[in-house]
DNA sequence: AACGCTTATTACCATAGATCAATGAAAATC
DNA sequence: GATTTTCATTGATCTATGGTAATAAGCGTT
């Protein structure tokens, strides 16, 4: 048994960076020390709107849910965040400005907090990472671009269809009312297309 | 008189280099052999689904729109780019995917065409311009935010004040039925919207 | 000027999805 | 284990937006 009992578990995002990136056993030796791996309970805001995201969060377990809240008071969800998912508002961190949007957890989860230092020692010490951001913004933006396109040109019963392929568990995970806050419709409407579609 | 008459025109690509990233003449000289120009006539694409992006595009004069097509046949844009905007499907270039979206001309446009080669030297000239990749990106990603709270949170009548306001000139440049493309709703829809509004 | 083509408006009706309300089931709290 | 709260379903309407069609204006082409 090892004397450092938190060294035991193979954690998510180290696999996620070994695979993603190649990066080798020496290395995550020295990144350890800033990775900072954070508890936070069913409900608990990772974020909320009027203050400053400091960290992009990777979901080692559990279910976090990235939403804007609008005049009327209605949530839309923008991102769910199961294991091995990466969530920030990363406007807010890079401008460093108010964030307009809010993350909490939906289910009891553990996350590794980055922050800027450890990117930044993550880009010296694997070349791969370095161009590593820009692959995640580039994949971010083509997954939003695919929403926009979604929520401009379907309707809500193939909305809730390609949102099952994306999100293949959470369906089974999060009430559903979050899932219709998802896809921009009420909750009655989505028990109606789920009812429809079981009869197929 | 010069010698060189297309160099007589001041163009609003170096006008944002020189504000955006305080570019230097110098550096410029260097550059500008890179950089090229391209006319395109109203209706002509610069991008089809299906094949993959090479640059992205300086809108130097006229205006483009990036759009989709859904199953049945409907288009739906995801951006206008009037002057001093830029667009590109990003993904494709970064990827080398084929794209599933179309940039086309809705005036006679001119354009700046980067292409990697240029964004290196531009990267290698000028120090405040390596960050700036990732200035467009973060930017994108936060307009596209913006986007998706809209659709998800507002209706028709708020949709089209928001377009107002992110495009004050392009009501005035282009066929209604392509706000409304924009907005998500039928060319009549917005015909009501307005009428309603006009009212007021 | 005459022709066609695209665009905008308006009226009438259709429909997807919203809203309101009631019910029961499930889950959380005590 | 009883109570309270959250959640999903369903029915009965309501509303925003869609679809169709007719009309007229604008524009480009010849």
């Amino acid at each position: 048994l090892s004397i450092f009992p938190f060294m035991i578990k193979e954690s998510n995002f180290k696999n996620y960076l070994f695979q993603q990136f190649e990066l080798q056993e020496e290395h995550w030796q020295k990144l350890q020390a800033l990775v900072k791996y954070q508890r936070f309970q069913k409900g608990e805001f990772l974020l909320t709107a009027g203050s400053i995201c400091q960290h992009s969060f990777f979901v080692e377990s559990g279910l976090l849910r990235f939403y804007s809240i609008s005049v009327n008071g209605k949530e839309h969800i923008l991102q769910f965040a199961p294991e091995n998912w990466m969530v920030s508002d990363r406007s807010s961190v890079f401008f460093g400005e108010p964030s307009s949007f809010y993350i909490d957890a939906v289910e009891d989860t553990t996350v590794v907090m980055l922050d800027e230092r450890f990117l930044k020692t993550l880009a010296e010490v694997n070349v791969k990472f370095a161009s590593n951001n820009e692959l995640l913004l580039q994949n971010h933006i083509r997954h939003l671009h695919q929403r926009l396109h979604s929520l401009l040109g379907e309707n809500a019963e193939e909305r809730y269809l390609n949102f099952l392929k994306l999100y293949p568990d959470v369906m089974q995970r999060v009430p559903q009312w979050m899932i219709a806050s998802y896809l921009g419709i009420t909750p009655e409407s989505l028990s109606r297309v789920r009812k429809k579609l079981s009869k197929n």
